[in-house]
RNA sequence: GCCAGAAUAGCUCAGUUGGUAGAGCAACUGAUUCGUAAUCAGUAGGUCCGGGGUUCAACUCCCCGUUCUGGCUCCA
């Protein structure tokens, strides 16, 4: 096939993909145009395009996220026809596509419910059918607001007074038509896989103070087979949510009883994330912060003189003993800023950086509340670093060296975001033009790509903000690094500069996991509860094959826990496979089995979590098998393993 | 907080148009002594989330709470 985009001749092969047509020179933005063009002739603006018929849409570019991008975009006008005929009433508003799928806001006087959407689905599949073309217009502002009008679609209106353009589109397939800015598939015969997933509320705009309309999302992929596999990794990532494998593992689990938002860390539980805090407190130490703890509640003139009892205290848990007179913190910063102030710093001190692993209580509202990685009780990994405005950036520096190497040695990857100045914010603008371009600058420094979020910042100081995925891709805010101008200044801290006189110092707050639960809930879906083995509660488990080793076992586990390694024993009177069952299903990386042939030679047989099993080794080997393993995500990164169970 | 759905044994779940509950796994007891993902038999275990209401009768229907799930908004 031959086209001609912008006066630029290309030849592409029947069949060519979105990446050969990158190569071939076309620019994605091109290619999207051409495929269009080739699917129906008037989707866009196509002067610059030499339309050709096309028969087929699907081996063009539907591996494209361009390709998906339409697909489920169409799908979303496919599902807004199908709601309209079967519910006149109901008013149209947006229907974008999302990661994964597609969604499509309705104002309707009642919530749908699942039989409306198989009722849909039905209705949509019809129009598939019926393979209905596809066109656009472009009209005026005016011709635009009045065939909405006419429609009675006041939501569209709203949007065309709203973005202001000079012209607007409109895509029409049978009877339904959508202010759109496309593009589109050519006919909804094109649109092969699609399922209607859940329905669940959102305001308009997404403000919530504006009414809430009923939000249908779907999901479109360019082929049944690729659908189904969707939906098969959909039901895989389940397998790997963190509240199901914290019940299955035996780590952590939730009780009405004690309170919502609040987990009960069972044994083994407790070991994995005691590790992990040892881990961090270690790896603090080593790079130069000072470890410090206030209390959990602290009197409320304090919460009043930081500001947080006029703007934070609905989510603040206070003392009811003498009327609300301690807050419980939800926030360690103030302690820290107090602890500064026991002497006077000069600027010889600075930075200082104070670490603390501090339980905080938020009252978060109960919508949103998720296993361990919203809660209302949690422990951040915090630190406040106190320094002067021109340690800043070094700082920074630091520690993005510090997250990176901690997060890669999880096999973590993360996004990486800068927020600047919002509306409505504090501080001087010297203060944010310094802090803002010294996080920009470090950033740039340390090369790793990051997204800037104009206006996101805190009220008191710009921040960076380190994003891990979970299981399903949903993104958790992890790491974050924020520089505040408001509490040195409040809290009255001071150094003293090398010309005697008092200066203000800038603080940074900054958690690295963000919370301990968080990050162990984002950890066990990343890993699906198989741990690294140096974090793994239990490492190693000793089975026997009948009771005429339970001796050698015993030998076999001092042995092993002589080397600090975490071992028990299963000596039950249970068959060898019911043993390794219990064991693979609880994910231990290492099994030690003993018969009587490992009892005569004094070995023992290693079977491992996945991969190669080593087999028959000696007791030394075994040990030494399990503590390299613990010992190589260190080494892979280049740091020292820095400690033992 | 808002919208929708859900809550039954330690866990995972059945429970037909209203007639006071069942399975598998786990636990306990006994038998079995076994070689890499589930040995067999038996026993015990429930205020069916809580509180009201309708009914001769409620796990089941209605109302009000609580908690959880999926979203929205917010956030580590």
């Amino acid at each position: 096939m031959q086209i001609d985009v912008s006066g630029n001749p290309v030849e592409l092969a029947d069949g060519a993909t979105c990446a050969e047509a990158l190569q071939e020179g076309l620019s994605k933005k091109q290619f999207k145009k051409v495929v269009v063009a080739k699917c129906g002739e008037t989707l866009l603006d196509l002067s610059t395009v030499v339309p050709t018929p096309c028969t087929t849409l699907e081996p063009v570019f539907a591996d494209s996220e361009e390709g998906l991008e339409i697909i489920r975009h169409s799908t979303a006008h496919l599902m807004a026809e199908a709601v309209k005929k079967l519910f006149p009433t109901a008013k149209v508003t947006i229907g974008p596509s999302i990661k994964e799928g597609f969604y499509y806001d309705f104002d309707y006087e009642r919530p749908f419910t699942p039989e409306d959407l198989e009722a849909i689905e039905k209705e949509m599949l019809s129009s598939v059918g019926a393979n209905k073309e596809f066109s656009c217009k472009t009209v005026t502002p005016d011709e635009a607001r009045k065939f909405f009008a006419d429609l009675g679609e006041d939501y569209k209106q709203e949007l065309i007074d709203d973005l202001g353009a000079d012209e607007y589109s409109i895509y029409t397939h049978g009877d339904f038509a959508d202010l759109c800015r496309g593009p589109h598939v050519a006919r909804t015969g094109m649109i092969k896989a699609f399922k209607l997933l859940s329905v669940a509320g959102a305001y308009w705009r997404g403000n919530e103070k504006n009414k809430q309309l009923q939000r249908i999302y779907g999901t479109a992929w360019q082929d049944p087979k690729a659908l189904k596999q969707h939906l098969h990794r959909l039901e895989e990532a389940k397998k790997r949510d963190h509240r199901k494998l914290g019940t299955q593992l035996d780590l952590f689990s939730f009780n009405d009883e004690v309170g919502p938002g609040m987990a009960l860390w069972h044994p083994r539980g407790m070991l994995l994330r005691a590790i992990l805090e040892d881990f961090e407190r270690k790896e603090h130490l080593k790079r130069g912060y000072d470890l410090v703890q206030g209390p959990l509640i602290l009197k409320r003139e304090l919460w009043e003189k930081s500001g947080h009892y006029d703007n934070y205290r609905e989510n603040m848990y206070f003392t009811e003993i003498d009327e609300q007179a301690y807050g419980i913190k939800p926030m360690n910063c103030l302690a820290h800023m107090v602890i500064y102030k026991r002497k006077i710093m000069s600027y010889r001190d600075l930075p200082q950086r104070y670490f603390e692993l501090g339980v905080v209580h938020r009252h978060e509202k109960s919508g949103v509340l998720h296993g361990l990685m919203r809660v209302r009780t949690f422990t951040q990994d915090d630190a406040h670093l106190i320094c002067r405005p021109d340690q800043i950036e070094k700082e920074i520096l630091d520690l993005m060296q510090f997250y990176s190497d901690i997060y890669s040695l999880f096999g973590f990857d993360f996004d990486v975001e800068l927020s600047t100045r919002p509306e409505k914010s504090i501080g001087s603008d010297e203060d944010w033009e310094v802090a803002t371009e010294s996080l920009r600058q470090a950033l740039d420094k340390s090369g790793m790509g990051y997204t800037i979020n104009e206006g996101d910042g805190a009220f008191y100081g710009p921040k960076i903000d380190f994003h891990l995925t979970d299981s399903i891709g949903r993104s958790w805010q992890c790491g974050t690094i924020q520089v505040d101008f408001t509490l040195p200044e409040r809290f009255d801290i001071v150094y003293v500069g090398e010309d005697g006189n008092r200066h203000r110092p800038v603080m940074i707050h900054r958690a690295m996991l963000g919370s301990i639960e968080r990050f162990i809930g984002v950890l066990t879906e990343h890993c699906a509860g198989a741990y690294p083995v140096w974090l793994a509660p239990v490492q190693a488990r000793i089975m026997n094959v009948t009771d005429a080793q339970g001796e050698f076992v015993e030998k076999v586990q001092a042995f092993l826990k002589g080397k600090g390694i975490r071992v028990e024993a299963d000596v039950r009177n249970e068959k060898l496979g019911y043993k390794i069952r219990e064991a693979q299903v609880e994910k231990v990386p290492f099994m030690l089995v003993i018969g009587d042939k490992e009892v005569e030679s004094g070995c023992v047989n290693v079977r491992v979590r996945e991969g190669e099993d080593p087999g028959m080794v000696t007791l030394e080997e075994a040990a030494q098998l399990i503590l390299d393993a613990a010992r190589a995500p260190f080494e892979a990164g280049g740091m020292s393993y820095s400690f033992s169970g």
